[in-house]
DNA sequence: CTCGGCCTGCTC
DNA sequence: GAGCAGGCCGAG
């Protein structure tokens, strides 16, 4: 579900919302499907869980390309939401839900209880999301293959471009694979594009200068517009406040196979593109 | 690189 | 019942 204007989102109101407050508590809820990633993630790290958060002041909160950091003075929790991952926090008096739901519910597999009565609650579904203790100084091995944050200085559109020359895969995978540039999902990867006048398809290494300058430019474009409007709900996507973002309304083809294209008219298509289902104007997209 | 798998819930 | 979903990882 959530990608970097969505993580941005929740970042930013649990800043506002707990940051500063300490842990007093840490509830943990370990799902019991063998398989998956959360699962695992959770029932190996029980333990440290607690012990490294209960009592820590919450610093603050980060963020790097889909993943939240909360910082404490130990250490970090690095949350991943995957696809239906969840953050809500509760004030004091204020009930905690989900859309309608009351929290807890049954895909609640962490609280922590801080100071004030507040409460964070993180729920998916799905459970494709990780949450990882990470000690200071202690490195995330997914990170060091992690592109360059596409709101930062080190996305350049020569980077850009250096980068896609050398690859034969379709454009789009690129943008979804987090090497050339992190942060971007399935929705964004298809707006950007689109803003940029680049069909999906185009191998990479048939990426002019000028129309990498152009995706540099749309794919920044869009993910400012995107935090801008809280990002995007489609169904269940809410911020910890339980509000949704208001992005869907912006979108110019995710989501739209089938209906006009807002620039020229021509019916928007979809295809199944590096897995993903895809959305693009065939007229405004070469 | 692309594919299948990991999960649940919703819509047709 | 089948197909779909905002993400990633490991295998081939």
């Amino acid at each position: 579900m959530p990608e970097l204007p969505e993580v941005e989102t929740i970042r930013r109101v649990l800043e506002k919302k707990i940051g500063g407050r300490a842990i007093r508590a840490v509830h943990l809820h370990v799902p019991n499907s063998r398989g998956s990633r959360l699962t695992h993630t959770l029932a190996r790290q029980s333990r440290t869980l607690a012990r490294r958060l209960r009592g820590q002041r919450i610093q603050c909160l980060g963020r790097r390309a889909k993943y939240l950091l909360l910082e404490v003075k130990a250490g970090t929790l690095v949350v991943h939401l995957g696809m239906t991952g969840q953050l809500f926090a509760a004030l004091r008096g204020e009930k905690p839900c989900c859309g309608e739901a009351p929290l807890p519910d049954k895909h609640t597999h962490l609280v922590l209880d801080l100071s004030g009565g507040a409460r964070v609650f993180f729920r998916d579904a799905r459970k494709f999301g990780s949450i990882r203790w990470l000690e200071r100084g202690e490195i995330v091995k997914e990170f060091v293959k992690l592109g360059p944050e596409p709101l930062g200085r080190e996305f350049t559109p020569q980077q850009l471009k250096a980068g896609l020359r050398q690859k034969r895969a379709p454009v789009k995978a690129l943008l979804l694979n987090q090497k050339l540039v992190a942060g971007l999902g399935n929705i964004y990867a298809d707006e950007a594009l689109f803003l940029a006048g680049l069909a999906p398809h185009r191998p990479g290494l048939r990426v002019t200068a000028s129309e990498a300058e152009r995706l540099h430019a749309a794919i920044r474009s869009v993910l400012r517009e995107a935090i801008r409007y809280r990002g995007t709900t489609l169904s269940d996507y809410f911020d910890p406040e339980n509000r949704r973002g208001a992005f869907r309304e912006r979108l110019r083809v995710y989501g739209r196979a089938g209906e006009a294209c807002l620039v020229c008219g021509t019916i928007i298509s979809r295809r199944i593109l590096a897995q993903r289902s895809t959305h693009w104007c065939r007229h405004c997209q070469k």
